[in-house]
RNA sequence: GGGCGAGUGGCGGAAUUGGUAGACGCGCUGGGUUCAGGACCCAGUGAGCAUUGAGCUCGUGGAGGUUCGAGUCCUCUCUCGCCCACCA
């Protein structure tokens, strides 16, 4: 106990020893069980950052159990390298993008070699590299081969800002995901998946443990909605087709909106129209998406002059265009209802437009549209019955008069792939110059990204001024010319985990004989956030690579061995866990002086004034003035000065802010800044960098103290203090292996007593890894801890008892803290990794209590604790609960006329 | 606006099926050790009342309900978070 631990040597010197022996390497062994265990691969961004570590630490803890528990355990990991970042790095700093990817990638390497994980190396893929685009690039053919990907035009998400276009996934409220700058909406020729084919089954999770809200996003997602087509005649013209969820309203359709988009636009305006038309569709062409889908615009539109036929009313009624109807969603028109519609409703009442009642609303009902259950008015052979029935006697009379019929229509896109950008895997496709277009062949594959590119500050992509890249030649021998777009990176990480499997394959994506042993994969991790990008699209692939028989090797391999292939490649992985986000630390102190209107108890404030010491706010006279207890965005929970009682201040968007650490005008957003202690970036000045917790606290602490802290699902703010905790529990432990214990007085009891916290450990312990739950796993280790300590000091616990419960302590934490582990394990005399170990099993007896705590309540309220053996009699539990004083002064002599009796435990005197 | 989730000490969080609320840790308080600080050790720590016999009352956002018994179940309500959002 002289020494300190000296985390730096011990780490580096076990994660030598670990490379050098090669434990983690991981190999096909079928008489053994298999576990295939994935973490996100990271983005190559260049610094290893506390969410990551958040992310990776507890699922290689998992990855370690289960290996310990018996399973031939897969941890892979790689880099998804292509993407945005490393070209902009080429542009502002004239870095080729291979060479900033590389130099980051290694850098990454040696920060996760710090962790201590078991990640097997020589598995690692990365996907900007020829070996691994090349089966991109194959994947892209075989789906053009199934008809799965297609090239066309389409209203598109382009980014001004990263000049390339975006999947719908990549665009929120209007604004790129990444940057936050907006999108606008482009007619472009582009390459798409079928991922629209699959929405039915993707709406599916049987057989899958994934979370609700993860299945629920997906869904969302996904937006089935269930209705009728239905074709409304023009005269001399197309047909216009709706779609509709509610065919029962038909005859409250009183007029017709197309997107301005609509194709059939310019045969329906009329002459006198033209100019009006013309006008609204530019209008709307140079709307960005975020405008045009603003909720709090006033809806416009304009009439085109032409009219169609209601088929069930036989009215003619007008065709409008207005761009709150998207071109991208059901047919691009819709048939207008106000009564039943607020949109409609909206558009009618501004231009007049006739509204007719088709739904009785309740008598109590005082709004505009009413879009609710009721019966059919005002609808011929619909009167009188409701939704559900009036919706399939629509869609029959639809079928039988030929105007319709019935139709599910998914909020789902086709998924854009193309991408304007050059630090991406290319389309393997070529164009002749009459227009046809011919995959590369796969004996030609990769086609490779050229090295030598100069960027432009235009952002234009170098792959379409590169010559020799351009220039090529058909398969009749004729000049052709190159695609230029590359593949959106989500298509490199949809197959990733097949790559890990045999990164250096050359003769097909990955080694059916490795994949008829690994996969699916078993345990996912990584965050929430991909919920509708990468998981929905991974999830697509593999199904789409099922149907077009890509595993079909691999289930022969599979056959051979004796597994069963079926249902073994319907989904990608099978349990899937997001954690949480780990936030910045929390900042007290800030007081605040708020004015506004008061509502309650909520003040709406005009004027914020931010001040570090509360000694600098002023006396009276302000709404409020006092310390900020709590903060999320523009809401923040103050305590004025001399008060118990916190007043919720929110702050208005045009407030007038001033912020006395920040000098000059303050505005909104940088109160939002100063006060949004939710996520950590470099501006808000509260990142904390792994590297140096590392070389302060050692990997093991910060394992620990991350797997410790919160609900790992959850994340939380970072406490810089709170960590010490989980150094002293490390620190403890390493000094227990050291001691030399000595037993004096030994004592049955504490003996007994050692022994059970020990044996439970194992089970509690065990549990908690198997279900994710890292908090309470560490909080019961350090119990075992404390009482191991407490051994030490009593010196009453035998022996054997003792050296029994530390050896599990070791075993039990392995996986959360490898280093100080394996140290302690060597220090107890043991020779071979600790990481080899199997996890050990409980002795029910040692576990067992014999004497507990038995609670007994008189109606219900506890009155005494008393202890009492296991096996206590219901005679002998009633006679000493009623001797105990304080029972019996409750029981005041009332006869007891029920007993709940949940002996050992709890004993309930109901009087 | 729609969907989902969550509110427990000063803080992070515990609490199988309704059965001892606050495990474990941080922080804090008192004491010890130390040249000092840190570290370390011991004791205490939901609030209030009582007290060196005990014990009592309140307490899991709020209001009600079911139950011998509710953090847990039901109804209403408030607040926060996340996702989607002119999706016809």
């Amino acid at each position: 106990m002289n020494h300190r631990y000296d985390h730096q040597t011990v780490e580096a010197r076990w994660q030598k020893t670990w490379e050098d022996s090669g434990i983690y390497r991981s190999r096909v062994d079928w008489t053994k069980p298999k576990h295939y265990a994935l973490t996100m691969l990271p983005y190559p961004s260049g610094d290893l950052h506390i969410g990551h570590w958040y992310a990776m630490t507890p699922s290689d803890a998992r990855a370690r159990y289960m290996r310990m528990k018996g399973y031939n355990v897969l941890f892979p990991m790689g880099f998804d390298a292509f993407g945005l970042p490393a070209e902009n790095a080429a542009v502002q700093a004239n870095i080729h993008p291979w060479t900033w990817t590389y130099s980051n990638i290694e850098r990454m390497r040696r920060q996760l070699g710090s962790m201590g994980t078991m990640i097997d190396w020589s598995r690692e893929a990365v996907s900007c590299t020829p070996e691994y685009y090349r089966w991109t690039e194959w994947f892209f053919a075989r789906l053009y081969e199934a008809g799965l990907a297609y090239r066309g035009k389409a209203l598109v998400n382009w980014s001004p800002t990263l000049q390339t276009v975006l999947a719908n996934e990549q665009v929120i409220d209007g604004k790129d995901e990444r940057t936050g700058q907006p999108v606008v909406q482009r007619m472009m020729e582009q390459w798409f998946f079928r991922i629209t084919d699959y929405a039915e089954e993707l709406l599916e999770f049987d057989g899958i443990d994934w979370p609700d809200p993860v299945k629920a996003m997906q869904t969302n997602w996904i937006g089935r909605s269930e209705g009728a087509r239905v074709r409304f005649s023009v005269e001399g013209g197309e047909d216009i087709e709706v779609f509709t969820t509610r065919p029962d309203t038909l005859h409250g359709a009183t007029f017709m909106v197309l997107a301005p988009e609509h194709p059939l636009v310019d045969l329906l305006t009329t002459p006198e129209n033209a100019e009006a038309v013309a006008g609204y569709r530019a209008q709307a062409a140079g709307r960005s998406e975020l405008q045009r889908t603003d909720l709090t615009m006033e809806k416009d539109g304009v009439a085109t002059g032409g009219y169609a036929r209601n088929p069930v009313t036989g009215q003619w009624i007008p065709v409008w265009i207005a761009d709150y109807v998207l071109m991208s969603y059901g047919t691009g028109a819709i048939m207008a209802v106000p009564a039943e519609d607020e949109r409609d409703w909206a558009f009618a009442e501004r231009y007049d437009l006739p509204i007719v009642r088709t739904v009785q609303p309740p008598a109590d009902f005082e709004g505009k549209a009413y879009a609710g259950d009721g019966p059919s008015i005002n609808s011929d052979f619909l009167d009188g019955l409701y939704m559900v029935e009036a919706k399939e006697a629509m869609i029959r009379w639809l079928e039988d008069q030929g105007h319709g019929k019935r139709a599910v229509q998914y909020r789902l896109r086709d998924w854009l792939i193309s991408r304007q950008r050059y630090w991406g895997s290319p389309i393997p496709v070529i164009y002749s110059q009459d227009g046809t277009m011919e995959l590369v062949p796969d004996a030609l594959l990769p086609v490779e990204l050229p090295e030598d590119v100069e960027f432009m500050p235009t952002g234009r992509s170098p792959l379409t001024y590169h010559e020799d890249f351009l220039n090529t030649l058909g398969s009749d021998g004729r000049t052709a010319t190159r695609e230029t777009d590359t593949m959106d990176t989500f298509m490199c990480s949809s197959w990733y985990q097949l790559r890990y499997l045999s990164p250096d394959y050359a003769e097909g994506p990955f080694d059916p004989e490795e994949g008829a042993y690994w996969l699916p994969v078993d345990v996912y991790t990584g965050g929430a956030e991909h919920a509708v990008m990468h998981l929905l699209y991974t999830r697509f692939f593999t199904k789409a690579m099922r149907d077009m028989g890509l595993y079909g090797p691999t289930s022969e391999r599979m056959r051979a061995h004796g597994r069963d292939p079926e249902g073994m490649f319907d989904e990608p992985m099978i349990m899937l866990r997001n954690q949480g986000q780990v936030l910045g630390e929390e900042r007290p102190g800030d007081s605040v002086i708020a004015e506004g209107r008061m509502e309650g108890d909520r003040l709406y404030a005009e004027s914020v004034t931010v001040v570090s010491d509360p000694a600098d706010l002023p006396a009276s006279g302000k709404a409020v003035a006092g310390e900020i207890i709590g903060r999320t965005e523009r809401v923040m929970k103050v305590l004025p000065i001399g008060s118990q009682q916190a007043v919720t201040v929110e702050v208005l968007p045009d407030a007038e802010v001033r912020i006395a650490a920040i000098p000059g005008d303050n505005t909104v957003s940088q109160l939002r800044h100063r006060l949004d202690v939710q996520r950590m970036s470099k501006s808000r000045g509260n990142v904390v960098n792994p590297d140096d917790l590392v070389e302060e606290f050692g990997a093991d602490t910060v394992r620990t103290y991350l797997m410790f802290a919160f609900e790992w699902e959850k994340g939380g703010p970072w406490d810089s203090r709170g960590i010490r905790g989980s150094q002293r529990f490390i620190v403890d432990f390493w000094r227990l292996g050291r001691s030399d214990y000595q037993a004096a007085d030994t004592d049955a009891d504490a003996t007994a007593s050692l022994r059970r916290t020990a044996h439970q450990a194992i089970t509690k312990v065990g549990d908690d890894l198997e279900r994710f739950r890292w908090n309470t796993a560490v909080a019961e280790l350090m119990k075992l801890r404390n009482a191991l300590n407490n051994a030490r000091v009593e010196r009453n616990v035998d022996p054997e008892a003792w050296q029994e419960a530390m050896s599990i302590l070791t075993l039990l934490l392995a996986p959360i803290a490898p280093h100080v582990t394996e140290e302690v394990w060597h220090s107890l005399g043991n020779t071979g990794s600790v990481h080899l170990q199997p996890w050990p099993e409980a002795d029910e007896r040692a576990a067992a209590e014999e004497i507990v705590t038995m609670v007994v309540q008189v109606n219900g309220r506890v009155r005494a604790r008393l202890e009492a053996p296991v096996d206590i009699s219901e005679s002998e539990a009633l006679e000493v609960a009623l001797a105990a004083p304080n029972v019996a002064r409750h029981v005041k002599g009332r006869p007891i006329r029920r007993v709940i009796d949940r002996r050992p435990r709890l004993l309930n005197l109901v009087v």
